[in-house]
DNA sequence: CTGTGTTCCTGTTCGC
DNA sequence: TGCGAACAGGAACACA
């Protein structure tokens, strides 16, 4: 359930259950997800306490009081699930709605349980060292923070100057910008009234800005914020940490709407559906130029 | 270097 | 109801 809102959204359940607490142990069902996990990976985190839960892009990482940083990105599938301490003398009892995809436990002094489920594998999770995470090669070549000071329309201009793609393939690059992904690149790009086919470009003169561009800085900025306030957008009944669902997707304009009236005002278009790099990509021809 | 297609894996939905 | 095909929120990798 990952773009940036729902790492989000995932983090800010996480934290207190994770943050200034110990971990008295880590249970792994298998050597690897994506990527098999760092040599060691639960040895070494056992004793270790989690200063605090960090995000950047669609990655999340814990920073322990050993100066590591524990990274984990839930690919497609990935969720987490709080159990909490039961009460003295009555037995710990998992909740979850499909054990076999519980890769990762992480059991807290204090009685609580962290869970990672994933059925896709697509997620993974890694124990870097203080160097490593400032060399990783998954960390080192993220691009600016959406919601951060570093998107505006003068850094769009310098990501796209004289590149050929189409917006829709820029937009999802993480080297330009952390954490957007399928829905809300459609949804921003629908905002700020732009063709995903356009090269990206045609959105710049002379290493400036076009005007276009202000409003897609804007866009970004803006559905973020809204899906962020939302709690995310809840896709084929993924649930949060705390089991509530995130309600954004009741706010799509384009994505998964083909076929449906475009929603903007006075547009009397019909939104469709077409492929770029293997991906669907939702939009409305008539109002996104 | 740049842009595109393939691939990893399982689960759900859709058309017949 | 069953069954195969298409598709799914990501992104590393191979290749032209």
């Amino acid at each position: 359930m990952p773009e940036l809102p729902e790492v989000e959204t995932v983090r800010r359940g996480l934290a207190p259950a994770m943050e200034g607490r110990a971990i008295a142990g880590v249970d792994l069902a298998r050597g690897d997800l994506r990527f098999p996990f760092t040599p060691g990976f639960a040895k070494r985190l056992k004793g270790r306490r989690v200063l605090a839960l960090r995000r950047r892009g669609k990655y999340l990482l814990g920073e322990l009081d050993s100066g590591e940083t524990l990274l984990m990105h839930l690919g497609m599938s990935g969720s987490f699930r709080i159990d909490h301490a039961a009460p003295i003398g009555e037995p710990y009892i998992p909740r979850g709605r499909n054990p076999a995809h519980d890769h990762v436990v992480f059991r807290f002094e204090g009685g609580a349980r962290v869970t990672y489920n994933d059925p896709r594998r697509f997620g993974f999770m890694l124990l870097l060292t203080a160097k490593e995470r400032e060399t990783h090669p998954l960390l080192a070549g993220l691009g600016v923070e959406p919601l951060g000071e570093g998107l505006d329309a003068d850094a769009l201009a310098r990501m796209f100057d004289g590149r050929a793609a189409p917006l829709k393939a820029a937009l999802l690059d993480q080297k330009n910008i952390a954490g957007l992904g399928n829905i809300y690149v459609c949804e921003a790009l629908h905002r700020a009234g732009l063709s995903p086919l356009r090269a990206a470009r045609t959105l710049v003169s002379g290493g400036k800005p076009s005007a276009a561009l202000k409003r897609l800085a804007k866009a970004i900025k803006d559905v973020l914020q809204q899906a962020l306030d939302a709690g995310g957008s809840t896709l084929r009944d993924h649930h949060l940490t705390d089991g509530s669902l995130g309600y954004f997707q009741h706010s799509f304009r384009v994505y998964d709407r083909e076929g449906a009236a475009c929603p903007k005002k006075g547009c009397a278009g019909t939104i469709a559906r077409v492929v770029q790099s293997g991906r669907s990509t939702f939009h409305c021809p008539v109002c996104q130029k």
